[in-house]
RNA sequence: GGGCCCGUAGUAUAGCUUGGAUAUCACGGGGGCCUCCGGAGCCUCAGACCCGGGUUCGAAUCCCGGCGGGCCCGCCA
């Protein structure tokens, strides 16, 4: 308005006064007036509330979804190293990692979930070094801080990877061993791996899946590196790389490529992709099975968090010197740390499991639970203590912006009241509640638009309007924490308009309430579909 | 040293892509609300855009420079 009221030499006011004189009213705008230099434009709101509940109630779990199919696209996300439990630092790449997916999938794109499994490197072969080792042999340091530590029936993951932190630390002043873990490197990569190796991984994976499914995380596809090595296409890659424009053989003979033209920060420029025993290096494995992912995909996607940034510039800068036009889209996010300032470290110690954070979420909410309920069977107080524990676990880490830090504290990842999974749960259960004691559980939802016109209605009904924009453009940004914003907001707006509006005791609005409770109901469900975080029917 | 990311009330966050009206929401703090559809709730009060320049009629938002924090810079993955 400032702008061309500037050209057309009159004031903002008046300039938007006059342009309001030549506007008219359509379907969808019922006013248009001027306040100081702005035009307001009205909508017809019983024409909102039409579409919107109509939109709502006839699509169903559908609501928020877009029919249109887009290209198909690869999500890798989580790829943790098997050594060892999960710790939140890397459930953060899950939960955004998943929670993007199901968002694609929402917004028309077909989805695969892949999770990249390490078995080739220095820390897979770290586990292996170990356990192939009869237990009274292991280095006294080593058994030092296992024994005494297990528990009878402890997941494998907790068992398998309790000896890898001083493993590490033991490997920094033991020469000897240190060159058996790299001779067990040589072997796993020339195809000898130990027998037990892909076993070892494979046990430690199933522990650490099995806490992600806790979270309804699950992947469709897991993809070994050690494959890519067998199946020839890393040694494909290095004969292209070797004819890179760009390439350097060392005077040891290793292979490396100069990616300084490629914007790549000085002193990291030269990237070396062979060793000088032939060996090949990760990035050169990662071009490898990014050439897989872009054969069967069209979009690319990686979850990956921000120490790995350097890594995504030079797979970026290694695709284009092989000639490779396409490229995957990378979401970075900031680590989670701990309050005493440091990065969450396996090795270090300073790591929370996930399994305990877990566990202490579901005994609370179990807390909770039984302190409304006296008389529900143990059965219900285990699956609603589950659903509101992991619910507000999941909700805590996926609520904050992917490029912001998050610092871990258990106070709050423990909240069940505000901005929390819980508190999204307790408003979709209210709203069941509402419904049952309606005997309107199910539809059909007959309603009158023009009987719905209190204040906290008609904000409530531009919430639940606003779903599919919110929808597209979490997935279009990688912004999923708009989805548990967008989840907050509905279900406040819910308790307000619960608060200040009655539905059962309503006269001629009653038919239009419920079939708005209904629709607030399935709108936040798939919201919370959205989020993996489960409904409730009562909590 | 170089590169990338972040900086919003006591704490924690949204808004930044695409500049616009009174900056969102929560926790914590003050004051209220249960004979009334589920109080894990609702109402209400106080409280914030790191600093300095620039662009613009207008900057939390864009640009430059500081300061503070995180991460990366390996023939590891």
């Amino acid at each position: 308005m400032h702008r061309f009221a500037g050209k057309s030499g009159q004031t903002p006011a008046a300039f938007a006064e006059q342009l309001r004189a030549q506007l008219s009213t359509g379907p969808d705008v019922a006013q248009v007036h001027v306040v100081g230099a702005y035009l307001n434009f009205r909508a017809d709101i019983g024409r909102l509330t039409q579409r919107t509940l109509e939109a709502v109630l006839t699509r169903g779990d559908r609501y928020g979804s877009l029919e249109a199919l887009g290209r198909p696209a690869c999500v890798e996300h989580t790829s943790a190293n098997a050594t060892g439990p999960f710790h939140i630092g890397r459930v953060r790449n899950a939960i955004i990692g998943d929670t993007l997916a199901r968002a694609l999938r929402a917004a028309g794109t077909p989805v695969t979930t892949q999770y990249y499994v390490d078995d080739m490197g220095r820390q897979a072969a770290m586990i292996t070094w170990i356990w192939s080792m009869p237990r009274e042999q292991w280095p006294a340091e080593i058994r030092a801080a296992v024994d005494g530590q297990e528990v009878p029936g402890e997941k494998v993951d907790a068992h398998r990877g309790r000896p890898y932190p001083a493993v590490s630390a033991y490997l920094k002043s033991h020469p000897e061993a240190q060159a058996q873990v790299a001779a067990l490197v040589e072997q796993i990569e020339n195809g000898h791996a130990p027998s037990q190796h892909r076993a070892l991984t494979q046990a430690i994976l199933d522990g650490m899946l099995q806490s992600l499914a806790r979270l309804g995380i699950r992947f469709d596809e897991f993809v070994w590196e050690s494959d890519f090595l067998h199946d020839g296409s890393v040694e494909r890659v290095l004969d292209r790389l070797h004819h890179a424009p760009h390439a350097v053989r060392e005077a040891n003979g290793a292979w490396a490529v100069d990616t300084s033209t490629y914007g790549l920060p000085k002193e990291s420029t030269t990237v070396v992709v062979q060793r000088g025993n032939g060996t090949s290096l990760y990035v050169a494995r990662d071009v490898a099975y990014h050439l897989a992912k872009f054969a069967r995909f069209e979009r690319v996607v990686d979850v990956l968090g921000q120490d790995h940034r350097l890594h995504a510039l030079t797979l970026d800068a290694l695709l284009a010197e092989i000639g490779e036009s396409r490229r995957p889209e990378f979401v970075i996010y900031q680590d989670i740390t701990v309050p005493d300032g440091g990065r969450m470290s396996t090795r270090g110690g300073s790591a929370v499991w996930l399994d305990h954070l877990l566990a202490e979420a579901v005994e609370r909410a179990r807390r909770e639970v039984l302190a409304r309920h006296e008389d529900l069977e143990p059965s219900a107080v285990d699956a609603i203590a589950e659903a509101v524990g992991t619910g507000a676990v999941r909700y805590h880490i996926v609520r904050v912006a992917p490029e912001k830090p998050v610092v871990f504290r258990w106070e709050d990842a423990l909240s069940f009241e505000g901005r929390s999974g819980p508190f999204c749960q307790y408003s979709y259960v209210r709203a069941v509640a509402v419904l049952r004691k309606a005997e309107a559980t199910q539809g059909p939802y007959p309603f009158d638009a023009r009987t719905l016109h209190e204040a906290d209605e008609l904000e409530l009904i531009r919430t639940l309007a606003r779903f599919p924009r919110v929808v597209g453009s979490a997935a279009r940004r990688s912004h999923v924490h708009a989805l548990a914003g967008y989840a907050h907001d509905l279900a406040e707006q819910f308790n307000r308009f619960y608060h200040a509006v009655p539905v059962l005791r309503s006269e001629v609005e009653r038919p239009s309430r419920i079939a708005l409770v209904a629709a607030v109901r399935q709108t936040l469900g798939n919201t919370l579909d959205l989020l993996g975080i489960t409904r409730l029917e009562a909590m």
